[in-house]
DNA sequence: AAGTGGTCTAGACCACGTA
DNA sequence: ACGTGGTCTAGACCACTTT
C-alpha cells in the first residue's frame, strides 16, 4: 500500500529495491523491470531511478548493462572502501611524530618476479630502493621497492634520503592503473633485523603496482609492523 | 587554449579537473571554482560537473560542502575497493570444491572483549560458533562468530550443522552498519590444531562486526589458511 | 542571510550488446 | 535491428553550513 509520499528521493528508490532484494522479491539472478517502469510505478522521473540504481550497481547489489536491462547478483558479496594513507600522514594522523631512513638505493636488472609482477617481458635496469618510516623513532612500515627508471628517469636525480620514494612518485609520477594485494607474511631474518624484531612475527603486508597508460612504473612491498591493522565501515 | 569540443562528458571534466590537481594549478586544500563557474568555462551543463564532481569526492580527490565549496583534499590516499566473497562462493569462482564443518556451536555469556566490538554496554547471552570451511577438502577457513540472539533470536533453530552462520545470516538479517578489520596474526595452538598447521604461521585475517540500526547482530573473526591474499584493481 | 552543493524533472539523443 | 541503460541539458527548488 504504497501511498503517495511527498516526494520520491532516489534514497527512497534505493531503499525501496534493496527492500525487494532483501526479502526476495527480486531474487539473485533475477531480470528487473526497465528503469522507466519502476520510475512509473514508484512515481519519479526516470533519472532519479538511474541515480539509485547506479548506486546499487557501486555496491554490487545489481549489475547493470545496456540492453541486457538490470538483474541482481548472483553472488552476494561484502564491499569496501579502504583509504591507504600515505605513511607520513598516517604516522601524524594517530598522533606520532614521523621519520624517515633510506636504507638502500642502487641500480639492478629487473629479477623475474618483479618483471612478472610490472608485466615486463625483458628484465630492464631498475632503482631498487628500501626504506624504513618509523613512528616515535621506532619501525612503523618497510618498504622493498623497484622502480623502472626508464618510465620515470627523473627519479635517478631526487635524494632518497631525503624524499621517501612514495611521497615524490604520488607528487610526480600520476598513475592510471594500480595493483593491490593484501596478504599475511612471517617475519623473515633480513626484515626482522631491518625492523628490530625477533623474527617470526606475523606481518600485514600490503603490495602495490602501478602503471602509466601502458608503461609500469613501480611495483613496491609495504611491510607493517606487529600489531598493524587496517579498519573500513560500511 | 581549449578549443571547443564536440561535446563535454562528464569525464572529459573529471580528466580535466584531475590533471589541474595533479599539475598543481589547483594545489592540496585549495578552493575550487564554483560548479557553475566551471560548467560556463567548459562550456556543459552544471549537472555535467556535478556527475564529475562527485566522482572526484568518491575517489576522494576533492572535498565538496554546501555552502564550503569544493577543495583539493589535503592528503592524497590511495582509494580501493575491495569485494570480499562468501568462503562458498571464493573457493568455487577458483574452482575448488567448497565443503563446510560446524565445530561446535554453544549459548555462553557475551566476553567483554566481543561486546566492546559490538558497542554493548551490559553482557548478554551469545551464540558462540566455530567452523571450518574447506577448499578441496583442506582447511581454506577458519571462522570464530558470536551472534547476540536478542537480535536474531530465530538462529536458534538453524542446524548450523548444514547452514554456515555467515551465509544463513546473510540471507535472513540483512545489516546496515559493517565494520571491517584487515590484520596478521601468528597460528596459535588451537587455531593450528584445527587448521592442521604447525604454529607459528602468519595468517590473514580478516574481522567483522555487524548492526541492524543500533542492534548488533554478529561479530566474527576469520582466519584465512596461509598464502592467502585478497586482490584489488584501481 | 546568503552562498554553494544536492536533488529532481522532462525530454532528447547516444552507445552498447543482445537477440 | 532494436531495446535498454548512459549521458546531457536547462531550469527549478531544496538543504546544509558558513558568514
Amino acid at each position: 500500500m504504497a501511498a503517495r509520499q511527498d516526494r520520491r528521493s532516489w534514497r527512497d528508490v534505493l531503499e525501496e529495491i534493496r527492500n525487494r532484494v532483501l526479502t526476495g522479491r527480486y531474487g539473485p539472478g533475477d531480470k528487473l523491470p526497465r528503469d522507466e517502469d519502476i520510475a512509473a510505478e514508484l512515481g519519479c522521473a526516470r533519472s532519479t531511478v538511474q541515480r539509485a540504481m547506479r548506486d546499487l550497481a557501486d555496491r554490487g547489489v545489481v549489475e547493470r548493462r545496456r540492453k541486457g536491462g538490470t538483474r541482481v547478483r548472483p553472488d552476494p558479496v561484502t564491499r569496501a572502501v579502504f583509504d591507504i594513507p600515505v605513511a607520513r600522514n598516517e604516522v601524524e594522523s594517530r598522533g606520532g611524530s614521523y621519520g624517515y631512513q633510506l636504507i638502500r638505493a642502487a641500480i639492478e636488472e629487473t629479477p623475474p618476479p618483479v618483471a612478472a609482477a610490472l608485466d615486463m617481458r625483458a628484465p630492464l635496469p631498475m632503482l631498487h630502493v628500501e626504506a624504513l618510516h618509523l613512528m616515535n623513532s621506532r619501525p612503523f612500515l618497510y618498504e622493498d621497492r623497484w622502480v623502472l627508471t626508464r618510465t620515470v628517469p627523473e627519479i635517478e636525480t631526487v635524494d632518497l634520503g631525503v624524499v621517501s620514494a612514495n611521497e615524490w612518485l604520488l607528487a610526480n609520477k600520476p598513475y592510471s592503473r594500480c595493483d593491490l594485494r593484501f596478504s599475511a607474511e612471517t617475519a623473515g631474518d633480513r626484515v626482522a633485523a631491518i625492523m628490530g624484531l625477533e623474527g617470526g612475527e606475523a606481518l600485514f603486508v600490503i603490495e602495490r603496482t602501478t602503471w602509466s597508460g601502458d608503461d609500469p612504473i613501480t611495483t613496491v612491498k609495504a611491510v607493517y609492523a606487529p600489531g598493524y591493522h587496517l579498519r573500513a565501515e560500511i
